[in-house]
DNA sequence: CTTTTATGTTGTCGATGGTAACATGGAGAT
DNA sequence: ATCTCCATGTTACCATCGACAACATAAAAG
């Protein structure tokens, strides 16, 4: 536990330092501020000098565009496992997709931060992090398709559905990792169900719940 | 135009060195993240050394901070501004409300990204930010308490429903500043009529308008 | 066994944030 | 008008940092 030192290493050669890089640095994160990291204190607390760095990352910004890229591919990853996970579905899919992306963002707040808080360069976006970013809108855009196809969502096109969706819970999302929101929702349940609340706000304004009654899901809401 | 100089100033002290150097700073956050900007430089471009500032600001986060508490409190007076433009039409309030703040945040995409993108260290983050951050949620809430007391919000609770309303227009002004989207939104105009709808959709969402006609508002949805 | 290549080290540079000691001159008191 | 005080700016300095080049080592390739 701790952070991963590997200050006993035996061979010349690391072996992992690639990873043990990144792990470091994201534990860092965890601590303090994007620029309160270096790359001299990360390489000495992998237990290697400060130059080592350079033969696995192009300079400081490619270290952290690669974490934010890593984010990137866990969020995609993970709205695709709910799109799965609940099929023939898209009103749960549309909500619990909004619940994971939302839970994703507050676990790990500093890497949310990293990745949409404009921290890099603009060249410094480059493939890697662009194409992944894209992942995860395409990801919530195969959900809404879903509910075009099976005529649920049919007052609004679907790219117009998917940037609500994904206004909604990344703007919560950002608030809350922000530490704007003044509500303490400490609790990963509580904020489980202010962002259904949310979805569910925005799915009866697509005209898929009866507004005037909240509860009208097919499924239970509670969970 | 251009970097404010002051190159031929001829007294010993400045005269407005504070305001300089935030406005000074503001235009190379412009042209540049965050992390380029470097007290040295502003300070150069004001024609002062690189010590002089820290008369003025206890360090470089302290400048920055006053840059994001600017911007804040720049939106809580333009949302203000708009809930007393439309006197009795919270639907209208809402509305507009959004539209001004992601207007605000697309013309300023580099102070709004300072304002909440995780670029401050937590005890910089100090009083003058953190009042700032709140007033301007105060100004929204202000708007949701106005429909709640004309009966027309009914169906949430009015801190749901100002959290709905930042997390939507936020989330979206986030992602287009972040340069998330892939969307080319490039136009004002464009922007606008999307930040409508968006806000439409979750009007619709509390149960003010029909879903299935979302031009049911009362005033002209161009403009 | 030799050569190549990937990976880590040492040494160095300019730029940066921050502090301390000193300099200057404007504003208020007399 | 002069003196004094103090806000403001300067000079000098330090530790740290990102980045690079030259060198060292060992693992892999032949």
């Amino acid at each position: 536990m701790g952070i991963n030192k590997m200050e006993n290493r035996k061979s010349y050669h690391h072996g992992n330092l690639k990873k043990t890089l990144i792990a470091i640095t994201i534990e860092m994160l965890e601590h303090g501020s994007p620029n309160e990291i270096s790359l001299r204190k990360v390489s000495k607390a992998a237990g290697v000098t400060h130059a080592a760095a350079y033969r696995h990352f192009k300079n400081k910004n490619d270290l952290l565009a690669a974490i934010a890229a890593q984010g990137f591919d866990v969020l995609e990853k993970q709205i695709s496992y709910i799109e799965s996970r609940y099929p023939n579905n898209p009103q749960q899919q549309f909500i619990e997709a909004g619940v994971a992306y939302v839970e994703l963002a507050v676990n790990s707040p500093e890497i949310t931060q990293l990745m949409f808080g404009g921290h890099f360069d603009e060249e410094s976006a480059n493939d890697v992090y662009q194409a992944t970013s894209n992942k995860a809108y395409a990801a919530l855009l195969s959900i809404i398709q879903n509910g075009v196809d099976a005529g649920i969502f049919i007052n609004h096109d679907p790219q117009a559905l998917t940037l609500s969706l994904w206004s909604i819970v990344h703007g919560f999302a950002m608030l809350k990792t922000g530490n704007q929101l003044t509500l303490d929702i400490d609790s990963e349940q509580h904020m489980r169900i202010l962002t259904r609340m949310l979805c569910k706000m925005l799915l009866s304004g697509i005209g898929v719940i009866d507004p005037t009654n909240p509860a009208s899901l097919t499924y239970d809401q509670g969970r």
